[in-house]
DNA sequence: TGAATAATTGAACAGTTATTCAACTATTCA
DNA sequence: TGAATAGTTGAATAACTGTTCAATTATTCA
């Protein structure tokens, strides 16, 4: 797994690390990494109302790294896969690292 | 490695991964998997001039994804540390495996 | 020293993006 | 049915970001 990037991944790549390049978003996907949370509890957790959630939680859903399901009012969302977590965990040590 | 990010963090991570949100970085650093290069290889390289490529390896060496070495007139590119790459290789998992 | 090459810098512009607000849809339950 | 709750949507605004251009610094070498 260490070859380049075919030319037209680059832009794919950027695209999905575009994601995570914003501090809501990262709150979010971390506030799911343990349950599934509807849109409200999840807005309550990161201090923003409802519709700044939905919102971001659409372009998350995009880019595949949040699923969905509705339970009567609520829309319980959660990780898509694992690698989200990768990435955001690689990310930490990284940034941990520089201290 | 599993654990939340503590308060602090977030806004970090997301700087971080900001970084990995551009194509032209992403095809600097792909560039620079496998070995230095001056600014002018890179331009080259990304196809783009030496102005916009050298503002871009600012922004890399300030979140210190590379590092640099002047030899002469020629000043030489590398990547800091693995971190780089392994971030990079996940993220080509992650956007291969949705087809 | 002075011409040539390599790289950086700052300002300006255009394009993008996150948040807010108000209006709307969907579901529950009395 | 209708009120209440949950969530989505689109438009508008403000802030941010990438690229270009022109000017500048640094180094080499004749």
């Amino acid at each position: 797994m260490n070859e380049n990037c075919r030319e037209e991944e680059y832009l794919e790549l950027a695209e999905l690390f575009k994601i995570f390049g914003d501090g809501t978003r990262v709150r979010i996907l971390n506030a799911l990494k343990h349950r599934e949370m509807c849109v409200c509890d999840i807005a309550d957790e990161v201090g923003m109302n409802k519709s700044a959630v939905s919102h971001q939680l659409k372009s998350l859903k995009m880019a595949n790294m949040v699923k969905s399901r509705r339970d009567g009012q609520n829309i319980y969302y959660s990780l898509s896969d694992t690698h989200v977590e990768e990435i955001i965990n690689i990310g930490l040590e990284h940034i941990r690292e520089d201290r």
